[in-house]
Formats: C-alpha cells, structure tokens, sequence
DNA sequence: CTTTGCATTAACAAAATTGTTAAATAAAAT
DNA sequence: ATTTTATTTAACAATTTTGTTAATGCAAAG
C-alpha cells in the first residue's frame, strides 16, 4: 500500500526544498535547517544524503545548470527558418522558457555575480557553445542584410538587448508590483504583453528603413 | 599636522568597506569581521558604531536609497523638451547614473526579491512618485501620437523595457565578460554602445510607421 | 594639570549554524 | 528466521559569526 503513496523519497523531496531555498534566498541566505524543515525530516537527514550545504548546493546547481543552456539553445531559434522569423521564435521560446523556470535568471546571475570563480567551468562551457552559434547567425545576418532584408546588426548585441528583455522583467517582478500593481498584478496577463513587446521591439530594430 | 591627514573618520571608512560587502555579497553573505577588517579597524569598533549588522546594512540602503529615485527621475527626461527628445535624454541620464553607481541595481534588485517585506517603504515611496510622472508622461505621449509624432506606446511598458535594456548589462557583466570576451573586454567601449544601442532600440520603437 | 568624554582594544559571551555519531528502527536479502 | 543493509532519530560537538564589556589610551575643555 505504500508502493503507491510514497512516490517521492526523502532525498527527492530535499533536493526540492533546497532547490526553492537556494533561489529565493542564494548560497548564503539559504539555512540547511530551513530546507529540512521545508521538506518535513530532520536536519541530519539531509547531512546523510548530501553530507554538505555545498555539496546540496552543486546538486542544485547541476540539475539547472542544463536549463540555462537549453535556453541560451532555443534564443538562437531554427536555423532552417529565415532569419527575421528565427529571431522572432527564438525570442518567443526563450521567453517561455524563462516563464517555466521564473527564478532560475536571478538566482544564477546573482550567485556567479557574488562568486564568480565557482562558475568558470559552466562560463566556459557556455561561452563555447554560444560562440560557434554567434558566427553562424551573425553569417545569416550579413547575407539577409546584403538582400537588403534587414538592417546591418551585430548579432551578439542584439543577442544581449534580447536576454535585457526578456529576463528582466522576472528580476523586477517583486519590485515592479508595488510600482505598477494594476499592469503588473494579473502577472499571465503582463508576461503576455511583456512577450509580444519584446518581439516587436527586436524587430523593430533589424527592421530596413 | 594630522588635521589634513586624517578627513576620513573611521566610521566612515567602516560605511564604505559596508557598502562594498553588502553590494557584492548581499545582507546574508556579508561577514561583519570582513567590513572591519576591509575598513582596518578591529570589529568591535563596528559595533561601537553602528551597533548590529542591520543597523550598518540599514545605513547602507539609506545612503543609496535616494540614488533609485534619482535614476528613476533622469529617466523620466526633461518635461520642457518634445517628447522624443524627452525620452532620448532620459535613457542616457538613466544609463550615466548607473554607470556612476554600477553595483547598486543588482544589490536592491537581489535584496527586494529576497526580503521583498523590508523595503515596502521604499517600495511605496517610488511608487507613488513614479505613478505622477507615468500618467502625465502617458498624456504628453498620446498628445504626440495624436499629432501623429509617434507611434501609440504605453509609456509604463517603455519603462519596462528602458529599465531592461540599461540596467541588464551590468547584472550580467560578470557572466558576459566569460562568454562575450572579446566584445566586453573594454569595458568604457562597450558600455558606450551598449548606450547608443539602447536609444535606438526605444527610438525605433516609438517611430511612427 | 586634571578631569571629562570619546575612541580603541582585547578578551569574552551568546547564539546560530553546520556537521557528526552512535543507537534504534525498518526494510531487504539470504 | 536471520543476517545484512539502508533509513531515521536524538543528542552532541565544532565552528562561525555576531555582539558585549571592562579596561586602556588619548585628546580636548576647564
């Protein structure tokens, strides 16, 4: 009878409780005692399945470090399709993407902005990847500008005022609600305009005038 | 002869080793033995001071805290020119002020998200500032649109967007300067384009078409 | 010059937080 | 059934961090 209930074990329903304790307060906010208590056992349980707060904490970071990967991934959209639809994909489903991982972009800006030597390897590895697409884009970029299909552009800016876009508004969400409650307060609603005014402001810029 | 020496007083030099820990580490990370020790003086002088953690972190956010509202009214741009202009100049005052204060967005943006309850007041208090500007900048805005200026903009989602493109940069720096070397390796250029990116992204949004 | 008040230090105390261990319990394997 | 292995608990230990205090030094005011 138990086979069916106790789906989850201690040690999943852990990584979880320090999963939310590490995004909303990072490494040094986080109690260990805290995240026990979130996941409801005993604090030495969670010493005996991660045996430190920092090996809990690589754990959590592991099991995200993918995400922002597979995001960066999506940004860059189809290579198939031309390239002012690309860019419009690619803006939409990294969009979603944050929608479905709405504290990941603090969280990780925040810990590699207070240690940073901890990230080299995921910087790196990230920064690899990323590069090798930058130079095909910018490539497609230049042929669709010599088509006169758009605006000459420097991918990787676009690129930033794209992540500025489309991540920010998750950072400044606690903020901006007590600023602007009315827009800000039915959030589906604001996160679907937020996505539309994202996409029009990128093609507005690589638009030829 | 230690009357030119010594202007600056240890309690504020223990203010200024503050500032730099909590703006790099946050409330939670900061070790008040590493204020003390940043600021040369052994840390029961911090305490003789400024009492408690919180009350030295309290200084800390008020001593800043003016500098928000500040860069939220350069933002706004100056009411007397027309509203292009208005918006452009806004965007660069905003962006200088950041870039003479660089650390402060992401330290309030991590703190309000991590103990949004704290700065309520604070919160309130831009608000209700920002709101009087928001409604008479929206009028200017429509007056514009319907002289067929510009395009119609919600003038709070320029905001957003605005708050996005200058403030982002500087969150991910730390991460960019990984991943984007060759390009954020000169800082000054850089931020330099960055800025002008900027403006052209608002001004082609608002461009009537 | 001496008294008063502020600044400074060193040593100590308290609390919070992380981490350990040995014993008890439950589950699984033989 | 019994042995073995994994899980769980409670109590404890160590460390880190914040905060206090009493004694000392020092500079200015009287």
């Amino acid at each position: 009878m138990t086979q069916e209930q106790e789906k989850v074990s201690k040690e999943q329903l852990i990584l979880e409780a320090a999963e939310y304790e590490f995004f909303t307060k990072g490494f040094a906010g986080a109690r260990t005692t805290t995240i026990a208590k979130r996941a409801g056992v005993t604090h030495a349980m969670l010493h005996y399945y991660y045996r430190t707060k920092e090996q809990l904490f690589e754990r959590v970071v592991e099991k995200n470090a993918a995400t922002i990967g597979q995001a960066m991934l999506a940004a860059m959209g189809n290579p198939a399709k031309p390239i002012i639809e690309r860019l419009r994909d690619g803006i939409s489903a990294h969009f979603d993407l944050i929608v479905a991982h709405p504290m990941l972009p603090r969280f990780f800006l925040n810990e590699i902005g207070a240690y940073p030597e901890r990230y080299n390897l995921l910087t790196d590895h990230l920064g690899a990847t990323a590069n090798k697409l930058f130079t095909e884009l910018q490539d497609e970029a230049d042929a669709a500008t010599e088509r006169g299909e758009i605006e000459q552009v420097d991918v990787r800016m676009l690129f930033i005022s794209m992540l500025s876009l489309n991540i920010f508004p998750f950072i400044v969400y606690p903020l901006g609600q007590n600023i602007m409650t009315d827009m800000m307060g039915d959030k589906e609603h604001f996160l679907e305009r937020r996505k539309a005014e994202n996409i029009e402001l990128i093609m507005r810029r690589i638009k030829k005038q």
